[in-house]
DNA sequence: ATAAACCCTATTTTATTTATAGGGTTTATA
DNA sequence: TATAAACCCTATAAATAAAATAGGGTTTAT
């Protein structure tokens, strides 16, 4: 399951991305839109501006803008950002892995294939899927 | 990520698998052989066996035993029992549908519309792959 | 008889997630 | 140039979930 944090991350994109003509988006706006708490989505939006997917603008009038084009932020790298892996076991993850301490052996455990499989399954979409796709109704 | 509980009900199953030509095999066996520990597996064998999947023998020489085919047990199903959902919303789950309190409409929320198709993706794997197919290596 | 193993419920520990707190810095604009 | 609006940072608390432990009762093969 996906974490509140990069649900939010995802929320706020959206809305980041729907109001685009409209310059600085307080955080404020984001945070009333979607019942999130101000301090809580500041840190999100911070940690997606660290990750080179949004700008800010300081001062009266400022807030948080996209830098990119939807189309090239794939909901992978939100997720990745947020949560952390996006594999089913460390052991199959691209990102983020680690052995899994159960295993005794990698190369002849019939489940890390399988969770292979669905990791290049479930990123084969979430890479390819963009917040453009997630603009668009 | 899978639980550790998942993992070692799978580590179980493929043990029992992999010793089925020798009746009921004891929780002290399967636990020493993945160091898990002896209470917590215990756990987790009855609730297999409470859906179905396992039988056991109670007495001296007894154990638990598979009382399915490998090929009749999905792994979706392992990971259901003891992980719950599989889609990564509450919104997408088939088994444990919840609405998402962020969202406002689901109709027409983005995110949501992608995470069915993970879902399925996730799902057409899970649902096929079964227990013989990590009995072979 | 008894030892081995199943079966059950409750509690504790640990880790992670979610949220809050509080204060400092920058900057547009009136 | 004062000031309000918004960014930026670090730390901590509260809530929840995962993992493990505890302790004891029941069944059954030998």
């Amino acid at each position: 399951m996906l974490s509140k944090k990069t649900k939010y991350a995802l929320h706020a994109l959206t809305y980041l991305g729907k109001h685009r003509e409209e310059g600085a988006i307080a955080i404020h706006d984001i945070s009333e839109e979607h019942g999130i708490s101000h301090k809580f989505l500041e840190n999100i939006l911070l940690e997606l501006k660290k990750a080179a997917m949004l700008g800010s603008k300081k001062g009266k009038g400022g807030g948080y803008y996209l830098i990119k084009e939807p189309s090239e932020i794939p909901l992978s790298k939100v997720i990745r950002l947020l949560d952390g892996p996006i594999a089913m076991l460390p052991c199959v993850s691209l990102n983020y892995y680690e052995p899994c301490d159960e295993c005794k052996d990698e190369t002849t455990c019939g489940i890390h294939r399988v969770m292979i499989r669905v990791r290049d399954e479930t990123l084969k979409i979430l890479e390819n899927k963009t917040l453009e796709d997630i603009l668009k109704e």
